[in-house]
DNA sequence: GTGATGACGGAAA
DNA sequence: CTTTCCGCCATCA
């Protein structure tokens, strides 16, 4: 695995960790929102991130759907996550993480 | 330098 | 409401 190593290492991709750890349980953040410009970077990231401390399934697609399908939402359920049908109800558990982050 | 890739976003149909 | 299509862009080989 070594392009996904690296790519664990740019500034860019630590950015996009810092921002997923930062989304409080219970509330989720968009890809666009960890790297506004480059959301499918987010996800490159994201996939090659195996850090226990970085709570990936709190990270959703911008209309609320999920990337990781059931194991998604059985953990985000279990945080008390609001869901519409199959998608995250973003009107109420979506976190702003640029006012998170420090 | 070029081209391929991806846990995307959003506009259009 | 759903699906399709195209743009986007950091990163890597």
């Amino acid at each position: 695995m070594g392009a996904a190593d690296s790519l664990r290492q740019s500034p860019r991709a630590r950015e996009v960790l810092r921002r997923a750890r930062s989304v409080p349980e219970g509330f989720v953040t968009t890809y666009g929102d960890l790297c506004p410009g480059a959301p499918r970077f987010a996800g490159m990231v994201m996939s090659a991130c195996h850090d226990p401390t970085v709570p990936w399934q709190r990270i959703v697609r911008a209309d609320g759907s999920l990337a990781k399908g059931d194991r998604q939402r059985r953990l985000l359920e279990a945080e008390g996550v609001p869901f519409r049908g199959a998608r995250v109800d973003m009107r109420v558990a979506w976190a702003d993480v640029e006012s998170l982050i420090d």
